[in-house]
DNA sequence: GCCCTATTTTGCAACGTTGCAATGCTACGA
DNA sequence: TCGTAGCATTGCAACGTTGCAAAATAGGGC
């Protein structure tokens, strides 16, 4: 069914090793057998066997992209950016999706690796830090959730600087009441945990108290549940001036509950967002975000992950890559 | 350093082909030389190299699912049902982005079929039908697009039938200057043709003409281009007191501009979209939408390559996922 | 005890490719 | 004319797995 390499050998006339030369452009080939060869094999429409390939090579050129979600903004962007910069370099991505279950995220950990895929780009999100290098069995590079043990390759941005900018932004354009929405008290969520760090740290130089209801908790990162911590905010019993969200679709979330109940945006309360997803710039009023530099964190995390496969007893790195506060309609409210 | 059958057999002591009876779950193995395998296979932990299985068995039990940008809502949620469904039947999903590119297109479908991939679930972007049938050099199926010959399966909604009632509906709330949005001349896009055909037929059915500059065209269908595209058909000649998009990107970028200039949705405009993407039901005002059953659609592709897998010359089908109108604040305006 | 059948285990070969090393070949200089 | 160097080509083996069919073992009836 499938061409060969055997098949080419016969019908150019040839041993099956000269073609194998002739299609990895090995140099010593008479120039008349290679174009013989090349004929046969565009001819017979010969195409190589990866799954042969790889089993001989030992290695795959591919690599996977764990993350919770594709569907999510971020996430989707994310892998976009990682895909192309991958190629680039002549890997194949396989992207995998966990939906947030700890058991998938474990089996996507210390399945693959070493068997269909060289190494693997993790954003995880169930599993805590221990048990992920626990269960790494090859290269493994996390994204945004720093090993516990030091153990593993890390990429993220400084989380604590970015989310405690935000909040300064937020105090510097004369809030008083700021809200912080986004933690996840039931997951082992290391990014939510440094936001909300950076978040109090601002506070705290400001000498602003931090009520312990302005910092409300949800199940997701997603739209709906920003509308309902906004709501749940605004019912609250203190006032709120402003929300810094951990991300850009629960500030979009909120933007509606805060549209849909009659308060102007950023006259009535503020927001600031996190990740600068597409729709937060297209909004109304656009969201103000810190923005990750996610071609930087998907250029780190093959790089990284490049070394790593390289060489299996490297140290491991934390590499730290750039944000920006992006000040628009949301905080400024200069809307035309 | 991977561990192999072999290395578990010698543990076990047993021979080869007894330890992979046993890691496939074969029959008729005795309870007691089970145990002690699986306690070597346990202890070494060994995982089967997918290569040399894919190598002997002829199968990968990966499919391809080739989109123009991943980054994209429409395209990130039905990779993501794709991905969840197809699991679902022991598939993996291997997602590849081709950014629009024709011979990233190409490559994508003539290359790693039969090879690395058992099929390919494509959504043509740049690459006309007919070439893509030629192309193909193994299970095909293509969303959206319809193949010329009809010589590929094909799984589409309604474009026609959806397009025309998405402009009925904004006919039935009194709009008479309609336009369209989304048009792509430079493209093989078949299903902007559809849509503007079922946008046509509703316009004459209403008794209503079509101005030439109320059907805008655009380079891609993001954001950007729909805000462009509104500011155009806000500065043109002819009055407009509705726009159907024909995506949600486009229309949420349509909305931006109509707000920023000071016009009231749906009052002085309404609009409607199309794709349900996330961000058309929390926007403000949310979206009236055609959705397409995502989840249907990838259901049906993958059934449909299913079959083709298995027999590969059986005739081509076309299916039809179906749709809904989806009627929210831009046309309606019940604003709360 | 012996034969026949059913169960359990095994050896061999092959999937398509490439690393290795050996072979044949040509051309050049001595 | 011969030796040698360098280029072109080749055969063999192996990567780890599973299909096939044979072999070994156990079970049962006479």
């Amino acid at each position: 069914m499938a061409v060969s390499l055997r098949d080419v050998a016969v019908r150019a006339g040839v041993s099956v090793r000269t073609v194998s030369n002739v299609a990895n452009g090995f140099a010593h080939v008479a120039p008349e057998t290679r174009r013989r060869v090349q004929g046969a094999i565009d001819e017979l429409g010969y195409r190589p066997n990866s799954a042969a390939r790889q089993l001989r090579r030992g290695r795959t050129e591919t690599i996977s992209l764990v993350v919770p979600e594709i569907g999510s903004p971020y996430f989707a962007e994310l892998a976009s950016l990682t895909v192309r910069i991958a190629e680039e370099r002549g890997w194949t991505v396989h992207i995998d999706q966990t939906d947030g279950h700890a058991d998938r995220e474990r089996q996507m950990i210390s399945g693959p690796v070493g068997r269909s895929v060289d190494g693997v780009i993790c954003s995880p999100w169930a599993v805590g830090p221990e048990e992920l290098s626990r269960l790494s069995a090859g290269p493994l590079v996390l994204l945004g959730e720093r090993a516990a043990a030091g153990r593993l390759d890390h990429v993220a941005i400084d989380n604590v600087a970015a989310s405690r900018a935000a909040t300064e932004h937020l105090v510097a354009t004369g809030r008083r009441h700021i809200a912080a929405v986004g933690v996840q008290p039931h997951l082992h969520n290391e990014t939510a945990r440094l936001r909300l760090e950076g978040y109090r740290a601002a506070l705290s130089a400001a000498g602003l108290p931090v009520p312990e209801d302005l910092v409300v908790p949800v199940t997701t990162l997603h739209r709906p549940d920003g509308a309902a911590a906004m709501a749940r905010l605004l019912d609250g019993p203190h006032p709120v001036d402003a929300v810094f969200c951990f991300t850009d679709e629960l500030a979009l979330g909120a933007l509606r509950t805060l549209s849909e109940r009659g308060y102007r945006v950023p006259e009535d309360v503020a927001l600031v967002g996190f990740d600068d997803i597409e729709d937060g710039r297209f909004a109304r009023p656009s969201l103000t975000t810190i923005a990750p530099d996610k071609a930087q964190i998907a250029r780190l995390a093959l790089d990284c992950l490049a070394d790593r496969i390289a060489d299996p007893a490297r140290p491991d790195r934390d590499l730290v890559a750039g944000y920006r506060l992006l000040v628009r309609e949301s905080t400024t409210g200069d809307l035309p």
